[in-house]
DNA sequence: GCCAATATGTAGGATTACTAGCTATCCCGA
DNA sequence: TCGGGATAGCTAGTAATCCTACATATTGGC
């Protein structure tokens, strides 16, 4: 893979779980909710949105429907009551994996174990 | 993949890496390490383990060297001063991404934005 | 008339961390 | 004494993820 790529490290699903907890969004506008509300760290090509959308869609996390708004066609998601409850479970567990992450990363200096 | 499996996301450089910060240690204490230094956490296979670093070995991020202590044979590691630096700046990386992941997960309400 | 922004999509590939399996030694308890 | 758990290392194969690159189409500004 390319050398600065892969950015996202498995937690992409929760983040687009994440931009739909106010309310529906289509494809499009979720990549720009979560630039923008990353502070454009989080700028995800279409290649990485579109198909994690319908993975979750299958996974019946998310539901989508098309419409049609200035000619051109959207396909608007909401969260399930799955994806809902998914998300809360997704939340606690960034919570206890960034705990966990930032706790090793810190110690300074290690404990010697061996 | 398995359901739960997939547990560090990409950041298993780091977390090998960091493990090395205090000084060498070999596979298996590393793998130790980790484990209570996550209270449980992560608590690798050693399948995810020597591969790893094998590969951050070849990326002349740490360096090993063979010994033999009570009979068995060990692979002791320590940084290098490129993985010195990778680890500064995988710390660094690591803050930033945790913080826009966890800005985004706690925001409540989402700014509308479409 | 062209190009950026908006909007959606697929194909194929690189990387990652996992499961499952293997070898070998040491030490403790039955 | 014999078995099994802990220690210590390894590989092969696989599922999943996110990426690049490409394709399509509309709207609106220059």
């Amino acid at each position: 893979m390319r050398p600065d790529a892969q950015a996202l490290k498995g937690h992409l699903d929760v983040l687009l779980l994440a931009a739909l907890a106010a309310g529906p969004l289509h494809g499009y506008a979720i990549k720009e909710a979560l630039r923008e509300g990353s502070g454009g760290r989080f700028d995800l090509p279409t290649g990485t949105v579109y198909p994690a959308l319908h993975r979750l869609e299958r996974a019946g996390l998310i539901a989508g429907s098309w419409s049609v708004v200035d000619g051109r066609r959207r396909r608007s998601y909401r969260l399930t009551d799955d994806g809902e409850s998914r998300l809360a479970g997704e939340r606690a567990n960034w919570r206890e994996f960034a705990q966990a992450v930032t706790g090793i990363l810190e110690r300074n200096p290690w404990p010697v174990t061996s």
